[in-house]
DNA sequence: TTGGGTGCAAATCTTTTGCAGGTGT
DNA sequence: ACACCTGCAAAAGATTTGCACCCAA
């Protein structure tokens, strides 16, 4: 039952991860963190982001073949990865209700979430591709 | 431009993912295979499983907080996670068609597959929580 | 004052890879 | 024979954790 106490490194965590749109890994949340906080460790940069996906301020998704990424959008959206790139962009579908609802009953769980994931190429490893 | 040989490791492997419905990690796999071949070695259940996903025999899926699951079912299906014990089942929904046609109306790239998860709670968890 | 938070480093877990020898074609 | 495949072990990458000290409440 911790009760929790404020951090200023948490709070920027948080903050930082709002104002990005490109999902980053606990790596790159480092990276940016150690610009404002030359001593933090990569060490509390994961202790926090767990604390924050745990809080259900920001959300953790696995990708396939690296390290996780860091949402702090927290409406329900899908995501759509490059398979070459590794990139992960934002996709807005409204389907997702229905897959939700049909998924609900047709199980004997609790459902609390969903997450659509779309791969493929993005269009800049298409134009890439061309080049060659 | 690997030309493929055959190898019973790889053949052995391949049977027992179409074997399974219980998604197996890459270390589960291992365990099954040693005991048909004592000394296999992990390293080639995890390149023999990769080789697989390429040629698209099996299908590879992060699972959040832990290793990535393999699954010998490649029709279209959605998977459902327990976020108690980690579980993966199958789960089938009609409506990731209408949901893939609607994503690539709004996307620019090329989306070539999609694959939507479902978090909660399964039967199993939901009961032991009441028993606490 | 007290318990949560932090930095640091070591440990853990998962997956990949280099190499020398084995095997399918 | 030639190229792919294997076992072994080391390496690499991501994440967690133990510990002593610091700081918010």
């Amino acid at each position: 039952m911790a009760a929790l106490k404020y951090s200023r490194q948490r709070e920027s965590i948080k903050e930082f991860l709002m104002e990005q749109t490109t999902h980053p890994t606990a790596d790159m949340v480092y990276e940016n963190m150690k610009q404002i906080y030359p001593n933090i460790s990569l060490g509390t940069v994961y202790r926090n982001l767990s604390l924050l996906t745990e809080l259900g301020d920001i959300q953790k998704l696995s990708c396939m073949g690296g390290a996780d990424r860091y949402d702090a959008r927290t409406h329900p959206h899908c995501h759509f990865i490059c398979t070459e790139c590794g990139k992960v962009m934002d996709l807005h579908v409204q389907t997702t209700d229905v897959l939700l609802r049909e998924a609900e009953e047709h199980f004997n769980g609790k459902i609390t979430g969903c997450s659509a994931r779309f791969f493929g190429l993005c269009e800049e490893c298409i134009k890439k591709q061309k080049n060659n």
